[in-house]
DNA sequence: CAAATTTGACCACT
DNA sequence: AGTGGTCAAATTTG
């Protein structure tokens, strides 16, 4: 998705909580989110309880699915720039330098993992935002001179948090890391190749914790959707919160950026691959947001709470 | 100890 | 002068 649309900065992310529209409009995000995340436990609840009765199983995944992927579209449409309400009289239009208009620029609850390998060389408070900007350039800066930047900034509290991210420059690494992304699969191999010549620390960190979390994902909605046959409470309870250990990092000693703390790697079992998935199954992956569904899953562990306690 | 991150300072732009 | 982007020394991490 090379970006080609969405050149203007929205300035309603820049001024945040000061105008009752951006209000309004982070509200709807909220709520959207909140009605997605229902909608994945509803599903797996209601799939849980018809499981085995044929016709009445496949209709209420049908109709869930289609709800979830309403929610899906809905937040798609709010988080697009084009959306985004108008500036409030006192909000500061970010000003931009002439060569440093994003070529892409994006809404999302993952930032970093978007198959390329990013090193942070500074943060920002930016004036009127709530959240500091980050930012990053690519991690063959030096060897490759790849001049591709990104800046990524947190710009509401919905549950997953956005972030609006910023790309700059096109790479000139070559790294085949950005296919991987859309050959999940192949992320690890491909990493490895791309990362023998650098051999730094930690710069394989995002796109292979991406693929651990899809493979965990996929584990868990399978053991949830299709009742398989290790589906046990505890082995759901650990993919579940492993999910939602790689969604949420642990606090540092020393960060301040909330935007920024990469996730430790979970050290995969050799070979462990997640059994195939039905039709039924992919099908629900299609619609929804990888993002939106991690964090759907991290309140997994509350699935014991009583009817009406939710977690949020 | 090497590499990554943090953060205050500096610089360019409006 | 104010703001945002980058630099680089200090600090943290594994």
């Amino acid at each position: 998705m090379d970006g080609g649309g969405m050149h203007q900065a929205p300035s309603w992310l820049a001024a945040s909580g000061s105008s009752a529209s951006e209000d309004e409009h982070e509200a709807v995000i909220r709520e959207l989110t909140r009605g997605h995340q229902l909608t994945a436990r509803l599903r797996a609840e209601a799939l849980r309880a018809l499981r085995g009765q044929g016709q009445a199983e496949a209709t209420a995944a049908f109709i869930l699915q289609e709800v979830s992927r309403a929610f899906t579209v809905c937040l798609s449409i709010m988080s697009s720039p084009a959306r985004a309400p108008p500036p409030a009289p006192l909000a500061v239009v970010p000003r931009r330098r002439d060569d440093s208009i994003p070529r892409e620029q994006k809404m999302t609850s993952s930032p970093h993992y978007d198959g390329y390998q990013w090193r942070k060389y500074g943060q920002k408070r930016i004036t009127r935002t709530q959240f500091p900007r980050c930012y990053y350039r690519c991690s063959f800066h030096r060897e490759r001179s790849c001049r591709a930047t990104k800046q990524v900034q947190q710009c509401s509290n919905a549950q997953p948090p956005q972030y609006l991210v910023m790309y700059f420059n096109e790479h000139t690494c070559d790294t085949a890391a950005a296919a991987a992304v859309e050959a999940p699969g192949a992320a690890t191999a491909m990493l490895d190749m791309s990362s023998a010549g650098a051999g730094r620390r930690g710069e394989r960190r995002g796109v292979v914790q991406e693929d651990h979390e899809l493979q965990l994902l996929v584990s868990s909605l399978t053991c949830v959707l299709g009742g398989h046959q290790h589906h046990s409470p505890s082995d759901a309870a650990v993919a579940v919160n492993n999910v939602a250990l790689a969604q949420e990092p642990p606090p540092r000693a020393r960060g301040t950026c909330e935007l920024d703390a990469p996730a430790p790697v979970v050290d995969d079992a050799p070979g462990e691959m997640p059994p195939r998935l039905n039709v039924d199954v992919l099908g629900a992956l299609d619609v929804m947001d990888y993002g939106d569904v991690t964090g759907a899953l991290s309140f997994g562990d509350s699935y014991g709470l009583p009817d009406g306690d939710l977690p949020f």
